[in-house]
DNA sequence: CGTTCAGTTGACTAAGGTCAATTCCCGTGG
DNA sequence: CCACGGGAATTGACCTTAGTCAACTGAACG
């Protein structure tokens, strides 16, 4: 069983058929370190899963400031939802920042699959609740002070700041790279 | 065609008969102000749809403090979609603001529709397509300063500030009430 | 008319940003 | 093995934004 099919498994009961069927529909894909899978501009029509490697989503505000709004670890999907599903452009970057391995299916694939059985549309309904339940959570954090998001990161994801360098994290807690260190030096 | 149907009909393309049978399924409640929709630590077993008067949603953080994270204006869905899905207790508020008249599906009617046929299932991927939209915006919007998010709230959503007291509006966009009642005065 | 509660205003304070200088780390070429 | 070059992190001085608290205004309603 692939990891993709495990991941599948957990979150809808299919049978062999429909896992193969999913299966097939993907292809490969590697980016190396700062390739983009999506850039501003452009319409996403995929959603992939990250085999291995390191992914950050950006968001460019009016004042072309770059923000990072997600990272995504291995075993997890990878795409701008927002894009995608609504088939508008997207206003964010999506880029690997170590050597990364993803498999993906593109749009077309996926609606096919979605109008033959139950459980497909079950499946896509799934990807969505449990995007969204992440979405969710992200929100109630940011009425939380940076300091106790930094706090909360600490506890929740502390591998996190091993892996990505600090200017990541600050710009994904929407602080200062300078704020960040002193908030780290306060200890 | 009732104000529901004419919202679902937007979204799926159901026949006659798969509306009369979303209807059936749906209960009447009336809410006056300040009454409770959904109290902290309920599990939200509904999803609403609002016909008239204005309801609002908010969460209790670690301090005990109370924050409003969304209006929900007439002909649209109300209900904590996380508690709802992930079936646990809900950390959110919902109130009416003003009396409120809707309608509702609970879950087990939703889940047996769900099962039905792929019209359905679509349907509820839809809804949380819909909704995770709405609340992908809101995260890239908290990059913003207060007061840039407060000048967005005023090209967007003028009509929000007419029929909400400001105070709200403060709590909504995460400042003081102090501070945005300085902002406003400073046109 | 008082009460009450939303909104305003001002003085003060604290959190966090900005800029610049410095240091640290690490890879690369000699 | 060393030198150096560049990006990341730290630190300090200073500034801006926004929060807090308290006093005041103002309208709404009995």
């Amino acid at each position: 069983m692939t990891e993709l099919e495990k991941y599948l498994s957990r979150i809808v009961n299919f049978d062999k058929a429909e896992l193969d069927e999913i299966s097939n529909l993907t292809k490969e894909l590697t980016l190396n370190n700062k390739d983009f899978f999506l850039k501003e501009g452009q319409i996403c029509n995929k959603i992939c899963f990250l085999l291995e490697g390191l992914i950050e989503m950006t968001y460019i505000d009016e004042n072309l400031e770059e923000h990072i709004i997600e990272f995504f670890f291995p075993n997890s999907f990878v795409t701008d939802y927002v894009s995608f599903l609504s088939n508008t452009k997207s206003d964010c970057n999506i880029r690997a920042i170590s050597n990364s391995k993803l498999i993906y299916f593109d749009k077309d694939a996926l609606n096919k699959l979605y109008d033959k059985s139950l459980n497909f549309q079950k499946f896509g309904r799934l990807i969505s609740e449990r995007y969204f339940v992440g979405f969710a959570n992200r929100i109630k954090k940011t009425k939380l002070t940076p300091k106790q998001r930094y706090e909360m990161l600490l506890t929740e994801n502390p591998e996190l700041l091993q892996t990505v360098p600090q200017y990541k994290i600050a710009s994904y807690l929407g602080i200062s790279a300078e704020w960040l260190s002193k908030l780290r030096g306060k200890k």
